[in-house]
DNA sequence: GTCCAGGGCCGTT
DNA sequence: AACGGCCATGGA
Protein backbone atom coordinates (compact mmCIF):
# COMPACT_ATOMS: atom_id res chain seq x y z
CA UNK A 1 0.00 0.00 0.00
CA UNK A 2 0.90 3.62 -1.30
CA UNK A 3 0.57 6.09 1.64
CA UNK A 4 1.63 8.78 -0.81
CA UNK A 5 -1.47 8.19 -2.99
CA UNK A 6 -3.69 7.25 -0.38
CA UNK A 7 -2.70 10.84 1.12
CA UNK A 8 -4.00 12.25 -2.30
CA UNK A 9 -6.92 10.54 -2.55
CA UNK A 10 -8.04 11.02 0.72
CA UNK A 11 -7.12 14.95 0.37
CA UNK A 12 -8.74 14.99 -3.49
CA UNK A 13 -12.22 13.44 -2.15
CA UNK A 14 -12.21 16.26 0.99
CA UNK A 15 -10.84 19.55 -0.29
CA UNK A 16 -10.47 18.78 -4.15
CA UNK A 17 -9.80 19.86 -7.17
CA UNK A 18 -8.08 22.36 -6.37
CA UNK A 19 -8.35 23.88 -9.31
CA UNK A 20 -9.94 27.52 -9.01
CA UNK A 21 -9.84 27.51 -5.29
CA UNK A 22 -6.17 28.10 -3.80
CA UNK A 23 -4.61 32.36 -4.48
CA UNK A 24 -2.60 32.44 -7.34
CA UNK A 25 -0.25 28.65 -7.73
CA UNK A 26 -3.87 26.77 -7.57
CA UNK A 27 -5.34 27.76 -10.71
CA UNK A 28 -2.31 26.06 -12.51
CA UNK A 29 -0.68 29.24 -13.85
CA UNK A 30 -1.26 29.00 -16.91
CA UNK A 31 -0.72 32.70 -18.95
CA UNK A 32 2.53 33.84 -19.38
CA UNK A 33 1.48 36.62 -16.51
CA UNK A 34 0.72 34.38 -13.96
CA UNK A 35 3.51 32.11 -14.18
CA UNK A 36 5.57 35.43 -13.64
CA UNK A 37 3.34 36.11 -10.67
CA UNK A 38 4.46 32.47 -9.40
CA UNK A 39 7.53 33.47 -9.78
CA UNK A 40 7.19 36.92 -7.69
CA UNK A 41 4.87 35.47 -5.07
CA UNK A 42 7.21 32.47 -4.66
CA UNK A 43 10.06 34.98 -3.28
CA UNK A 44 7.39 36.98 -1.54
CA UNK A 45 5.68 34.78 0.46
CA UNK A 46 8.81 33.73 2.26
CA UNK A 47 8.18 33.01 5.87
CA UNK A 48 4.98 35.68 5.22
CA UNK A 49 1.58 35.28 5.21
CA UNK A 50 -0.57 35.21 1.87
CA UNK A 51 -2.61 37.96 2.71
CA UNK A 52 0.13 40.06 3.22
CA UNK A 53 1.59 39.22 -0.28
CA UNK A 54 -1.66 39.74 -1.82
CA UNK A 55 -1.51 43.75 -1.31
CA UNK A 56 2.05 43.75 -3.00
CA UNK A 57 0.82 42.77 -6.27
CA UNK A 58 -2.34 45.03 -5.82
CA UNK A 59 0.22 47.37 -5.33
CA UNK A 60 2.46 46.89 -8.42
CA UNK A 61 -0.52 46.40 -10.55
CA UNK A 62 -1.55 50.20 -9.59
CA UNK A 63 1.45 51.11 -10.12
CA UNK A 64 1.95 49.02 -13.16
CA UNK A 65 4.84 46.90 -12.10
CA UNK A 66 3.87 43.57 -11.98
CA UNK A 67 6.40 41.56 -14.56
CA UNK A 68 9.66 40.39 -14.14
CA UNK A 69 10.96 42.75 -17.02
CA UNK A 70 8.99 45.87 -15.59
CA UNK A 71 11.07 44.79 -11.64
CA UNK A 72 14.40 44.46 -13.16
CA UNK A 73 14.06 48.08 -14.79
CA UNK A 74 13.08 49.26 -11.69
CA UNK A 75 15.82 47.69 -9.39
CA UNK A 76 18.24 48.36 -11.87
CA UNK A 77 17.86 52.03 -11.63
CA UNK A 78 17.33 51.86 -7.64
CA UNK A 79 16.94 48.65 -5.86
CA UNK A 80 15.08 51.22 -3.38
CA UNK A 81 12.57 51.75 -5.73
CA UNK A 82 11.17 48.48 -4.95
CA UNK A 83 10.46 48.69 -1.55
CA UNK A 84 7.29 50.13 -1.36
CA UNK A 85 6.05 48.15 -3.89
CA UNK A 86 7.10 44.76 -1.56
CA UNK A 87 6.97 46.09 1.29
CA UNK A 88 4.00 44.92 3.06
CA UNK A 89 5.39 41.24 2.29
CA UNK A 90 7.67 41.91 4.94
CA UNK A 91 11.25 41.41 5.18
CA UNK A 92 11.26 44.13 1.96
CA UNK A 93 14.81 44.76 2.27
CA UNK A 94 16.29 41.27 0.95
CA UNK A 95 13.33 40.75 -0.65
CA UNK A 96 13.90 43.63 -2.86
CA UNK A 97 17.52 41.96 -3.44
CA UNK A 98 16.58 38.46 -3.46
CA UNK A 99 13.34 39.26 -5.94
CA UNK A 100 15.99 41.79 -8.13
CA UNK A 101 17.89 38.66 -9.00
CA UNK A 102 15.65 36.59 -9.53
CA UNK A 103 14.26 39.06 -12.08
CA UNK A 104 17.34 39.72 -13.65
CA UNK A 105 18.03 35.67 -13.85
CA UNK A 106 14.97 35.23 -15.98
CA UNK A 107 14.94 38.76 -17.95
CA UNK A 108 18.89 38.30 -18.84
CA UNK A 109 20.09 34.48 -18.51
CA UNK A 110 16.97 33.41 -19.50
CA UNK A 111 15.55 35.51 -21.85
CA UNK A 112 12.31 35.41 -20.49
CA UNK A 113 10.10 32.24 -18.74
CA UNK A 114 9.00 30.24 -21.75
CA UNK A 115 12.69 30.17 -22.71
CA UNK A 116 13.49 28.89 -19.43
CA UNK A 117 10.82 26.30 -19.69
CA UNK A 118 13.10 24.50 -22.36
CA UNK A 119 15.64 24.02 -19.71
CA UNK A 120 16.73 20.73 -18.28
CA UNK A 121 15.09 20.08 -15.08
CA UNK A 122 18.26 19.52 -13.14
CA UNK A 123 20.45 22.31 -15.18
CA UNK A 124 18.09 24.67 -13.99
CA UNK A 125 17.37 24.19 -10.72
CA UNK A 126 21.10 24.25 -10.09
CA UNK A 127 21.09 27.42 -11.83
CA UNK A 128 18.23 29.07 -8.99
CA UNK A 129 19.48 27.33 -6.42
CA UNK A 130 22.80 29.52 -7.06
CA UNK A 131 20.45 32.98 -6.60
CA UNK A 132 20.63 34.18 -3.14
CA UNK A 133 17.26 34.05 -1.47
CA UNK A 134 16.55 31.25 -3.56
CA UNK A 135 16.41 27.48 -1.45
CA UNK A 136 14.83 24.37 -2.20
CA UNK A 137 11.65 25.23 -1.79
CA UNK A 138 11.24 28.91 -3.65
CA UNK A 139 13.40 26.67 -6.27
CA UNK A 140 10.80 24.18 -6.81
CA UNK A 141 7.70 26.21 -6.65
CA UNK A 142 9.43 28.06 -9.81
CA UNK A 143 9.93 24.79 -11.31
CA UNK A 144 6.58 23.03 -10.73
CA UNK A 145 4.28 25.84 -11.11
CA UNK A 146 5.99 28.63 -13.27
CA UNK A 147 7.71 26.21 -15.42
CA UNK A 148 5.50 23.43 -15.54
CA UNK A 149 8.56 20.95 -14.15
CA UNK A 150 7.73 17.71 -12.77
CA UNK A 151 9.31 18.61 -9.15
CA UNK A 152 7.86 18.17 -5.89
CA UNK A 153 7.83 20.89 -3.22
CA UNK A 154 8.24 20.33 0.26
CA UNK A 155 6.93 23.30 2.70
CA UNK A 156 6.37 23.43 6.29
CA UNK A 157 2.65 22.09 5.49
CA UNK A 158 3.68 19.18 3.52
CA UNK A 159 5.73 18.12 6.77
CA UNK A 160 3.33 18.90 8.97
CA UNK A 161 1.10 16.77 7.23
CA UNK A 162 3.37 14.03 6.80
CA UNK A 163 4.17 13.86 10.64
CA UNK A 164 0.57 14.36 11.49
CA UNK A 165 -0.53 10.87 8.93
CA UNK A 166 2.36 9.05 10.32
CA UNK A 167 4.06 9.27 7.23
CA UNK A 168 6.99 10.03 8.54
CA UNK A 169 9.07 12.15 11.23
CA UNK A 170 11.76 12.82 9.20
CA UNK A 171 11.55 16.62 8.58
CA UNK A 172 14.62 16.14 5.81
CA UNK A 173 13.67 17.94 2.65
CA UNK A 174 15.22 15.78 -0.22
CA UNK A 175 14.65 12.71 2.17
CA UNK A 176 10.71 13.96 1.88
CA UNK A 177 10.61 15.27 -1.71
CA UNK A 178 12.25 11.42 -2.75
CA UNK A 179 9.41 10.14 -0.85
CA UNK A 180 6.29 12.10 -3.32
CA UNK A 181 9.02 10.94 -6.20
CA UNK A 182 9.16 7.83 -5.84
CA UNK A 183 5.22 6.88 -4.85
CA UNK A 184 3.66 9.08 -7.81
CA UNK A 185 3.20 9.26 -11.16
CA UNK A 186 6.12 11.68 -12.65
CA UNK A 187 3.87 14.18 -13.22
CA UNK A 188 3.43 17.81 -13.27
CA UNK A 189 -0.04 18.31 -13.24
CA UNK A 190 -0.39 15.81 -10.31
CA UNK A 191 2.61 17.69 -8.33
CA UNK A 192 0.47 21.09 -8.79
CA UNK A 193 -2.91 19.95 -7.52
CA UNK A 194 -1.72 17.39 -4.57
CA UNK A 195 0.71 20.36 -3.04
CA UNK A 196 -2.43 22.87 -3.71
CA UNK A 197 -4.21 20.15 -1.33
CA UNK A 198 -1.89 20.26 1.07
CA UNK A 199 -1.98 24.04 1.61
CA UNK A 200 -5.60 23.85 1.43
CA UNK A 201 -5.51 21.50 3.96
CA UNK A 202 -3.74 23.27 6.28
CA UNK A 203 -4.94 26.13 5.91
CA UNK A 204 -8.02 24.84 7.10
CA UNK A 205 -6.87 25.74 11.05
C1' DG B 1 -0.03 43.70 23.31
C1' DT B 2 1.43 39.09 21.55
C1' DC B 3 1.74 35.66 18.19
C1' DC B 4 2.39 33.93 13.85
C1' DA B 5 2.96 33.16 8.66
C1' DG B 6 4.79 28.52 1.66
C1' DG B 7 12.41 30.64 4.00
C1' DG B 8 16.90 31.55 3.59
C1' DC B 9 21.31 33.80 4.88
C1' DC B 10 25.05 34.20 7.83
C1' DG B 11 27.83 33.67 11.77
C1' DT B 12 29.26 30.57 15.48
C1' DT B 13 30.18 26.12 17.43
C1' DA C 1 26.59 19.48 9.97
C1' DA C 2 23.76 21.77 13.10
C1' DC C 3 21.94 25.67 15.39
C1' DG C 4 20.32 30.42 16.41
C1' DG C 5 19.67 35.20 15.37
C1' DC C 6 18.03 37.89 12.02
C1' DC C 7 15.06 39.95 8.56
C1' DA C 8 9.44 43.26 8.92
C1' DT C 9 4.62 43.48 7.93
C1' DG C 10 -0.32 43.04 8.93
C1' DG C 11 -4.13 40.25 10.55
C1' DA C 12 -6.09 37.37 14.26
Amino acid sequence: MNKIKSLYEKLNKEYGPPEGQWKVWCKRPKSLKEKEEVIIGAVLTQRTNWNNVEKCFEKMKKEGIDSLRGLYDLGKKDIKKLFPLIRSSGFYRSKADYLFRVCEFFVKECNGVKKAQGKKIDKIREELLGLKGVGKETADSILLYALEKPIFVIDEYTKRIVRKEGISNNDSYDYLQNLFHKNLFKNWRLYQDFHALIVISGQKK
